[in-house]
DNA sequence: AAATCTACTTGATTCAAATCAAGAAAGCAT
DNA sequence: ATGCTTTCTTGATTTGAATCAAGTAGATTT
């Protein structure tokens, strides 16, 4: 709770009654390793910010995962898509491993918006942010060859890929497991 | 005009103030055939609703052009990372014929915002649309092969892409021009 | 500990798309 | 209209990844 809390005060400076609003919608939740957050086809009616711990985003294909994205501590997790408008989700999102979250609900996030300003910024700023986020993934998936996208996906991560298995990075990087292989053997050397 | 503010009043009902208030920043613009509206590494000072016209937005990978997506009649343009951050633009924007459109800057569309309640929420509602379509594309890109994603294409435009050129059309689904050109002709039989 | 299952690697083969290359057709400019 | 450029098609060849297949290592269950 701390360091999310630390985090948020380095883009806004809310006051002590919007601080004591927040942590009331705030819920502490813990994902085991293979829960899932989010399942196709569900409303996504709660965000959350990871504590510790990651998870996978994903859509499901013929009987096979494609992994979208893999997010660690201090991202936002849920389908933004799902979230806004409150349609059904075409995006699964499921724990690497046992993950802790702070997570709040559609309700009590648009009632925070509609009554302090400092959330409503901050939520501007975070939408704002996943924009972003969401215009690099895309860059990345377009102009990147697989390689270079398993290489920035290692250096920035090389903990937690050591205990992904490895289909879940092939099908993020849109190769099979046995291609991926082979890549890590030639870049080893 | 009048279509755009149409389309407006069946979302949200403004006042006549409001109204007006948005009236008095949009400014009208004719992009010719080929002409940008946005490029990389600037930043994006202004979004526009396409009037009529098309444009396609690309990033520019190694001398190519990569095809992000296609946009039409109101659609919405402009890179909203880029405009909400108002940090460099990774991605192009230029017309594939002569596109008229409605065009608001930065400053006037964040004034509009903390001042006309209603465009505010308009303002959120566009920005979940490009979240929910943003998804549908990045949900597109990883699922459907490229002979499914061309379909959809000229299904959903089929005049506009008797008039793009088909290299742009290739960069959009991934593949060579010959490669497209060879579906082509399977798929007319 | 044995048995089972999943993850990972490695090899052989097949296949689809990129590349290389050339020519036809359509659009634009002089 | 003529020439020039761009777009599109078609063919031959090559290449890189998928598929098929087998085997090893690790983890989990009983």
């Amino acid at each position: 709770m701390e360091r999310v809390l630390y985090n948020i005060n380095k883009v806004i400076h809310p006051t002590s009654t919007e601080l004591a609003a927040l942590v009331k919608i705030i819920q502490p939740r813990v994902i085991e390793k293979g829960e899932h957050f989010l399942r196709e086809g569900e409303i996504c009616r709660s965000i959350a910010f990871i504590e510790h711990g990651s998870v996978r985003a994903y859509y499901r294909v013929e009987e096979k995962d494609i992994c979208k994205d893999f997010l660690f501590e201090n991202a936002v997790i849920g389908s933004f898509a799902s979230f806004f408008s409150q349609f059904p989700s075409a995006l699964n999102i499921a724990a690497l491993e046992k993950t802790h979250v702070l997570q709040m609900n559609y309700e009590e996030v648009i009632h925070l918006y509609d009554n302090y300003p400092s959330w409503q910024k901050l939520g501007r700023i975070i939408v704002q942010d996943q924009f972003v986020k969401a215009e690099r993934r895309e860059a990345s998936l377009l102009k990147d060859p697989p390689e270079v996208r398993y290489r920035a996906l290692i250096e920035e991560h090389p903990k937690v890929f050591k205990k992904v298995p490895l289909h879940y990075v092939a099908s993020y990087l849109g190769i099979t497991p046995e291609t991926l292989s082979r890549y890590r053997s030639k870049i080893k050397l």
